[in-house]
RNA sequence: GGGGUGGUAGUUAAGUCGGUUAUAACGCCGGCCUGUCACGCCGGAGGCCGCGGGUUCGAGUCCCGUCCACCCCGCCA
């Protein structure tokens, strides 16, 4: 090849400086933008590492500038040259604009055809055309440098797991079948005829099987495997952040992991609002935010006004109270000016275009004074009740108020919404800006659509001892677990829980869910026979990695922080699978 | 599984009430230009308007179907 030896490239170009002029230096890279002034050619060299700009003068090097001027974007070529410092001349918007390479020498590597979108930052190339030319996408710096937080997260969690005591531990991607829970992607067995295994989910059973062997903590950065509808921070495949620990209880594992993710975060020069983490109890999280995943970068919570509606004169809250609807009430600081007739109107029609289900309304009042509301239901109140409303939800003058009075889950959801579309209309966050919380007893269990009682995180996760005594009662709704969920920004980052290591309280779950002891043999026979020769008390935790790199990279996709994602449907564009395979194929898979 | 938005040149978009030659910017090709850094100036090429059907004298535009992408609900830890 007519180049040098690519073992005399002297740094990248992300690295020269105004110290290194006079430097004789080698630089590789990929053509970036060409100004061609005629006499003079100016090309943007860009690697990894940055840009540097490279200069081509006629007058000095006819040749090597004829050479240049058929340079086009993407390019690979090598230049010799010396360092010298831009002067005058010098960009700002370089890290390297105080100097430039005056080339001495040319060497085309490789040509590039015109590429079907500019390597740029902020490029407007659609995600479909994205991912076609994903090498391309990925070959701009913002791609760069959201691959490289993930790396550095990747390591600074490594570091400090190790740290910490933790002993990583590869588990099988091939696993058995399980029923429930996500649906598995199958791989057919050749050896095995007409039989499969299942891509794992998560690593769950296989870390508890750790614990059972001694591991004492142990953490994967480990792929999950899930057939479910991706979304935009959602994939077919992810990776998850896996602990799990030995002789610890709850408070082991929220102290670890909460110092992990300081760790990532600081690691990166970024901080949490409130640290040490807020700790929520879910019900208090539901209660005020009407979510397990309230964002706490705003305040804006919502007041129970179930007591106040059951007696006050406004016929619509006092029936909903009657008849077991949840009324809660939202006050927004200082926003009687923020919120015009038109933006109320519109947010009452946004409220009932939810996609939840047919909510009945918005009630909207504005605070004038200390005893008195205007707006859509203000009339509707006695002097007492305005008064003691606007006591109740801790209003001020100039502060709106908003009510909701539907079905609890309605009311919840509906109020989440508006809590967080309030916040986004009136910029109450910044991006720099981070809030992180753990969330923590949610309910042990919850009904599917058949009416079934169904583990909330999974059957092995240990009820609140103080619940115990309810566990296939009435009551059993009741029983909460020591379940646990980080949240950022109101995105759930992990969970986790403590598991039952005691046999008697393990079959007590199983019976409270129905499920059977033969299907609990089929299922986790071997778990629950691993239990019997010595089991830990044991809890663990596992994060989206996908996720936090993409909250720490500002990116409100996963796919935007995933070298080679998928689409919505699954489809990987560049190489165009999931694609058929022959019948022969299909026949010493056994599956014609 | 359900709902929504979009698909026009290599890329990103505009295209009115259905009307005769489908626009623009960037990119590409040719020419000029020695301090640019989104270089500038002049000229040029480039179209299965996602695909299939229908309505109409006439469809990028209206209707039906379909494919693809994205977003939301369901699902999913």
């Amino acid at each position: 090849m007519n180049f040098p030896s690519v073992r005399e490239r002297t740094c990248d170009c992300g690295t020269l400086r105004t110290g290194d002029a006079g430097k004789n230096v080698t630089l590789m890279g990929w053509v970036g933008r060409r100004r061609n002034l005629g006499g003079a050619i100016f090309v943007d060299l860009r690697d990894r590492g940055g840009v540097t700009q490279i200069t081509f003068m006629q007058d000095q090097l006819p040749e090597l500038h004829a050479q240049a001027e058929t340079l086009r974007a993407e390019d690979v070529i090598c230049i010799r040259g010396q360092v010298v410092s831009r002067g005058d001349n010098a960009s700002e918007r370089m890290s390297t604009g105080a100097i430039e390479v005056i080339a001495s020498e040319l060497h085309v590597i490789s040509r590039s055809e015109p590429v079907p979108f500019p390597i740029a930052d902020g490029t407007s190339a659609n995600v479909d055309t994205r991912l076609q030319y994903r090498y391309l996408d990925l070959r701009r710096p913002e791609m760069l440098r959201n691959l490289t937080v993930r790396a550095r997260t990747a390591r600074a969690v490594r570091d400090y797991l190790d740290a910490n005591g933790f002993m990583e531990v590869e588990t099988p991607y091939m696993v058995k079948y399980t029923p429930g829970g996500a649906r598995n992607f199958l791989v057919p067995s050749r050896i095995n005829k007409g039989q499969f295994y299942a891509l794992a989910e998560s690593p769950q059973i296989y870390k508890q099987l750790l614990m059972v062997a001694g591991a004492d903590r142990y953490f994967q950065i480990a792929r999950c495997f899930r057939d479910e509808d991706p979304r935009g921070d959602r994939q077919p495949e992810f990776t998850q952040i896996d602990l799990e620990i030995s002789f610890a209880d709850m408070e082991t594992v929220l102290r670890l992991v909460e110092g992990m993710v300081v760790a990532i975060w600081e690691q990166q020069d970024k901080y949490f609002q409130s640290s040490p983490l807020p700790r929520l109890e879910w019900s208090e999280a539901m209660e005020k935010y009407g979510t397990d995943k309230p964002d706490l970068r705003f305040g804006l919570e919502h007041v129970v006004l179930n007591d106040f509606a059951a007696a006050c004169g406004f016929t619509v809250l006092r029936d909903a109270a009657t008849r077991g609807d949840l009324v809660k009430g939202m006050r927004v600081p200082q926003s009687a000016e923020f919120f015009s007739r038109k933006k109320l109107d519109e947010l009452t029609e946004w409220v009932k275009r939810q996609e939840i289900g047919p909510a009945k309304g918005l009630v909207w009042l504005k605070v004038k004074s200390p005893t008195e509301l205007t707006g859509s239901a203000a009339k509707a109140f006695t002097p007492e009740e305005t008064a003691g409303l606007i006591v109740r939800l801790g209003a001020e003058v100039n502060d709106t108020l908003f009510i909701v009075a539907d079905e609890p889950k309605l009311t919840h959801k509906v109020m989440d919404n508006l809590r967080r579309e309030i916040a986004s209309q009136m910029k109450l966050t910044t991006p720099e800006q981070f809030a992180a919380e753990w969330v923590i007893h949610f309910p042990m269990f919850e009904k599917n659509d058949q009416g079934q009682w169904v583990s909330s995180h999974h059957p092995f996760t240990h009820p609140r001892p103080e619940d115990l005594d309810l566990l296939g009662t009435e009551r059993q709704g009741e029983v909460k677990a020591l379940a646990y969920d980080l949240v950022v920004n109101g995105n759930e980052v992990g969970g986790g829980s403590v598991r039952i290591f005691n046999p008697e309280i393990q079959q007590k779950v199983f019976d409270a869910l129905g499920i059977s002891r033969e299907d609990c043999k089929d299922k986790f026979g071997f778990l629950l026979e691993a239990f019997r020769y010595g089991v830990p008390p044991h809890a663990g935790f596992a994060a989206g990695l996908d996720r936090i790199i993409s909250l720490l990279c500002g990116q409100d996709s996963i796919r935007d922080v995933i070298a080679f994602p998928k689409t919505v449907t699954g489809v990987d564009r560049m190489t165009t699978a999931p694609t058929p395979v022959s019948r022969a194929q299909l026949t010493e898979l056994g599956l014609l």
